[in-house]
DNA sequence: CATTCTTAATAGTCTGACATCTGACGTTCG
DNA sequence: CGAACGTCAGATGTCAGACTATTAAGAATG
C-alpha cells in the first residue's frame, strides 16, 4: 500500500472520475450532474476544484453547464474514433474485430536524409532505423508502413521482434507517445505498394504520413502508412473557427 | 453608453483578453507570463477566475503551466488551420492568396435519394437543390464540388448566383454552419472529374464528403469535394485518447 | 568542487462568502 | 380566466484570502 497512489493534480484525477463516473453509467446523457457543492463533497475535493475539472469537460464537449441551472451530460458523440483520434494500426484492426499481424520487408539501419533531421528537430540524429512492414488484419494485407525511428531510441534487434511498434517504442523508453503531427495525401496508384498491398489498378491508397511525438514534445517516430480505402474509412469533425 | 458592454462570463473575456495579448506580441513565445496574483489584479478578476480561463488556454494548446514555475505562451502553431478547421472552399483558397472563382456546371432541383435523406435526417426533405460547380483558383480548376440542399432552406435561384454558397446560405437562412461530419476518402482517378480538373491519369484526388450542420444541429448542405492533392495538402493534429 | 540546505516565487488547493441567473410558484390585476 | 409581475430557492459565476506543494536558484556546508 503506498502513501499516494496518484501524485498527480487532482482536477486531473476529479476528470477522469467524472468521465468514469458517466461512462459507466452513474451520471445518465442529458440528466444534471449534482450540484457543484455537492459533487465537491462527495469527491472530497472544494469547489474551486471541481470547478476546474468541469470547464474542462465543458471545453472537450463531455457536460454542458447552464447559469443558474445546472451541468448536464451531453449526450454521446456520434462521431467517435475520427481520425483526430491517433492509434496504433495495429490497435485500429484491433477495434474492429479482426487479428492483426505484421510481415517485415525490412529493417535496417540508415543514414538520416535530410528531411529527416529537418522533422526530427531538434533533436539530432545521424543513423535512423527504417522498417518497412505490411500489416495485415486476418492474414489479409490491408497496411503498407515505413516507420523511422532515431537510433538511440531502441535497438534495432528489438523492433524486429514487435508486433505493435508503437507499444514496443513506448515500453522500452518509458515514454507515452502523445500527438502526431499527420498530413493527409492520397495515392492513385503506387507502382511498389499497390501490388503488395492486393490492390486493383483502381484502387486508391490513403497516405498518413506522421511525425509521432511523446506527451513532452520530443519527436519518437516518423511513419507512413499507406492505407486501403476500402478497408478503413476516416472520418473528422471538422468545426468552424 | 449601454450599462453593460458585456454579458458574457467573465473568464470567457479573460481568454479573449489573454488570446489578443498574445496576438498583439504584448507576451512572448516562450516566455512566462505574469503570476497568477498579478495578472488578477491586472485584469481586474479574481485568481479563481482568471485559472479557469488558465486552464482552457491549457487545454487549447495555447500556454503551459509549471506548478512551482510559472506560465509559459506555447510556441506557436505550427499546426494551424488544419482539417478540423472548417472552412468554405472559397475561404481555403481565399487564404492562400489566390482569387477563387466558380464554373457552374449544373443547379437543378432533383428528388432525394434514400442516402440523401437519411443523412439528412430527421429533417424531412424530398426536393433538394444539387448543385454541381468546378471551384478555380486564379482561373485554374482546383476543386470540384457537388452540393445538395434542401429545397426549403433557399431558392434555386439564388443557389446559381452564389460564388460562395456557404455565405448564401448564411445569409438567407440566417443560421451559421457551425461543423461538418467529414468522411475522408482518397480517389485514384475519376473519369468525370479528373479531366474537368485537367489531371494527368496519376494525379489523385481527395474526396471530402461533408455534411454541414448549423450551431444548433440543423443539418443544412451535403457537399462532396474533390481537391486536387497537388494544390490543397491537409494535415490534422491527432491526440492520443 | 560537489552536495545539501535555505529561501523565494509560483501554481495548486481549500474555505467561505456574496453575486447573478434561471425556473417554478404564487399573487395581482385587467 | 389569463397575462404580467413578484418572490423565492437553487444553481453556477465570481470573489478574497489563506495555506500547500513544487520548482529553481543561491547560500551554506563538507
Amino acid at each position: 500500500m503506498s502513501i499516494r497512489q496518484d501524485t498527480r493534480h487532482l482536477y486531473l484525477q476529479v476528470i477522469e472520475q467524472i468521465k468514469r463516473d458517466i461512462e459507466n453509467g452513474i451520471y445518465l446523457e442529458k440528466q444534471k450532474l449534482p450540484s457543484e457543492f455537492q459533487l465537491s463533497k462527495s469527491l472530497g475535493v472544494s469547489r474551486a476544484t471541481l470547478r476546474e475539472a468541469l470547464r474542462i469537460l465543458e471545453e472537450d464537449g463531455v457536460v454542458t453547464r447552464r447559469h443558474g441551472v445546472g451541468t448536464f451530460v451531453n449526450p454521446k458523440p456520434l462521431f467517435t474514433s475520427g481520425i483526430e483520434e491517433l492509434n496504433s494500426v495495429t490497435g485500429m484492426i484491433n477495434d474492429s474485430g479482426m487479428l492483426p499481424g505484421s510481415q517485415y520487408l525490412s529493417a535496417d539501419l540508415v543514414e538520416a536524409t535530410e528531411e529527416d533531421k529537418k522533422r526530427f528537430a531538434p533533436v539530432e540524429l545521424h543513423n535512423i532505423a527504417k522498417v518497412e512492414r505490411v500489416r495485415t488484419a486476418d492474414e489479409q494485407p490491408v497496411v503498407f508502413c515505413v516507420d523511422k525511428i532515431p537510433e538511440h531510441l531502441i535497438p534495432i534487434d528489438h523492433v524486429r521482434e514487435a508486433d505493435s511498434l508503437f507499444s514496443t517504442l513506448e515500453d522500452y523508453t518509458g515514454k507515452r507517445i502523445g500527438y502526431a503531427v499527420t498530413h493527409i495525401e492520397p495515392i492513385g496508384y503506387h507502382e511498389r505498394i499497390s501490388p503488395i498491398l492486393n490492390c486493383e489498378p483502381d484502387q486508391a491508397l490513403l497516405l498518413l504520413k506522421q511525425m509521432h511525438y511523446s506527451e513532452d514534445d520530443v519527436p519518437m517516430l516518423l511513419s507512413s502508412n499507406y492505407f486501403r480505402a476500402d478497408k478503413f474509412s476516416f472520418h473528422v469533425l471538422r468545426k468552424r473557427v
